[in-house]
RNA sequence: GGGCCGUUAGCUCAUCAGGCAGAGCACCGGACUUUUAAUCCGGUUGUGGAAGGUUCGAGUCCUUCACGGCCCA
């Protein structure tokens, strides 16, 4: 990286060059092992402190301590189950062999065999008989102690934040389990999982900025998908009654703590279902993983306890403002007085926002934090939810819910519009009034779909890494993102 | 895009008010056969994020830029 670390990385290469020179290969092909570090505690754990097990065991491993005594030494070895005690002795070894491991350096790949046995103050630990060096390690890994704490190098070298913070380890351990645990939830319920085009000619299926891309051979711009719904709904018209999928969308927007460019996404429909069975199933969904991974209903983020015994907390978005912002708004006020409502609220609104958008800039900016529990906000302005079907009796209203979580929204669900007359004119309607690099050309091919006759269907679409972001108490999204987003370096 | 904060050794961090740039860990040499943040003795480390400016003198003050973080849009 930087010629300033010469001094360190000199030593192991001069390290390197002499192994190579004595005729060894400091980087293997492969290594047989006999057995996981978790294996080798979970049989021997309970043995008492200066047991002999009689037990062999070959193991492999980043070493990352090295405890030297004179003619007896420690040393650490972890694998990605563990770590164990390495204990080497000069007349077990040989001299030679003994010293040429304590060459060994801190963060060079081992593998080592010997018996297993506990020490005197209880450490389980190999009295290693055998040892190879399977992969030099040529620079210094972070301070044993404090670890790597800057947060930059730990998103950009996430492999020496994996090798030093367990709990990041943990964390991505959570994401893969919660990610499994959806999906077993899906399939059992006789969820189809499906996969849908990333690169489409017209993004759709939100409002949001798109990346676009070109492909040579079509001579065609693509754009990466900010959303699947509109291709999940071609399969409900398909026929195929419960799909779900569960991947990334795209999102040429800003980075927050609750925004990453790309970012995972499940999308579920289901056919002759509404809304009000899409909040049974995101409560089912939700809750399951929340014990699976928790043990109860109950977590601490980020210093709250937000508890997710059902059935949750069920309001409107106008009950919402009138409960947590004091203000009675409704559609029969002229366009101008909730405008006024709104500069009395300090909420600042933009001038093509019709009543619906007011309303929801007000309920964004002065309720959605407040809502720490999980709670579930009802019909959404039809103007801002232009893929919705309209409440049966008020048509400024749409049968749309939000989730709120942690004063953030976690999933989005409607009772899809399935009639394809009133979409055309409510995408219409979206071009007219949604923000420019927000909105897109009108997808015939979907509209054309929904003509052949969609069946009433309930969709819901959960933030998987926001979900990951409760179950880990990770402030940010890009805790819970291998690799998140960041400037490109320069050089 | 705006505001605030940060960037000093491989890592974690000091350096009051402008006066020869430090500590712990790591590393190198030595002692030590049950340690575990091992201990003890000795030693090395840097383009102070980058570029300008002020000054006899700048890590420190000023300007611009880069990257990151938090908040806001």
């Amino acid at each position: 990286m930087n010629s300033e670390q010469g001094d360190l990385l000199d030593v192991r290469k001069k390290k390197l060059e002499d192994l190579i020179s004595s005729g060894d290969t400091p980087y293997k092909s492969s290594f047989l092992r006999t057995h996981s570090i978790s294996q080798i505690i979970e049989k021997h754990k309970d043995i008492e402190p200066g047991t002999h097990t009689g037990d062999e065991a070959v193991i492999a491993g980043r070493l990352m301590a090295i405890r030297r005594h004179g003619k007896a030494s420690f040393a650490e070895v972890v694998d990605t189950t563990g770590r164990v005690q390495l204990y080497l002795a000069i007349d077990v070894l040989g001299e030679d062999p003994y010293e040429k491991f304590l060459s060994f350096d801190i963060g060079d790949l081992v593998g080592v065999g010997g018996e297993v046995f506990k020490t005197k103050r209880g450490e389980l630990s190999i009295a290693v008989k055998e040892f190879d060096l399977l992969s030099k390690s040529l620079r210094p890994l972070p301070e044993k102690w404090h670890g790597l704490k800057d947060i930059e190098a730990r998103y950009r070298q996430r492999y020496l934040d994996l090798i030093m913070n367990p709990a990041v380890v943990e964390a991505f351990k959570i994401k893969t389990q919660t990610i499994k645990s959806i999906r077993a939830f899906l399939d059992d319920r006789g969820f189809m999982e499906v996969e849908t085009p990333m690169l489409q000619p017209i993004p759709g299926g939100a409002a949001a900025r798109p990346f676009i891309t070109f492909h040579n051979a079509l001579d065609t711009d693509l754009y990466l998908r900010i959303a699947p719904e509109l291709y999940l709904k071609r399969l409900i018209v398909g026929g195929l009654e419960k799909v779900y999928e569960l991947n990334k969308s795209f999102r040429n927007e800003g980075i927050s703590v609750k925004h990453n460019p790309e970012f995972l996404m499940l999308e579920v429909y289901q056919a002759y279902a509404d809304y009000n069975d899409m909040m049974e199933l995101t409560e089912q969904l939700i809750t399951g993983a929340v014990k699976e991974m928790v043990g109860v209903t109950k977590i601490d983020y980020q210093g709250e306890t937000i508890d997710f015994k059902t059935p949750w907390t069920r309001i409107t978005m106008l009950d919402a403002i009138k409960k947590y912002a004091g203000v009675e708004l409704s559609f029969d006020m002229s366009l101008d007085d909730l405008k006024k409502m709104a500069g009395d609220l300090k909420v600042e609104i933009e001038p093509r926002f019709g009543k619906g958008g007011v309303i929801c800039e007000i309920f964004e900016k002065k309720v959605e934090h407040l809502l720490m529990q999980p709670t579930f906000v009802l019909d959404y302005p039809s103007e801002m939810s232009p893929l919705a079907r309209r409440c049966p009796d008020n048509p400024d209203l749409t049968e749309r819910f939000e989730l709120m979580v942690a004063g953030r929204e976690l999933a989005n669900a409607f009772s899809e519009l399935t009639d394809p007359i009133d979409q055309r004119k409510r995408l219409e309607e979206q071009l007219k009034t949604g923000r420019k690099e927000e909105t897109h050309e009108i997808d015939e091919s979907f509209l054309h779909a929904m003509e052949y006759g969609m069946p009433p269907t309930g969709g819901l679409g959960i933030g998987i890494d926001r979900l990951v972001m409760l179950l880990t108490d990770s402030p940010s999204i890009r805790d819970v993102i291998l690799f998140p987003q960041l400037r490109p370096q320069k050089d």
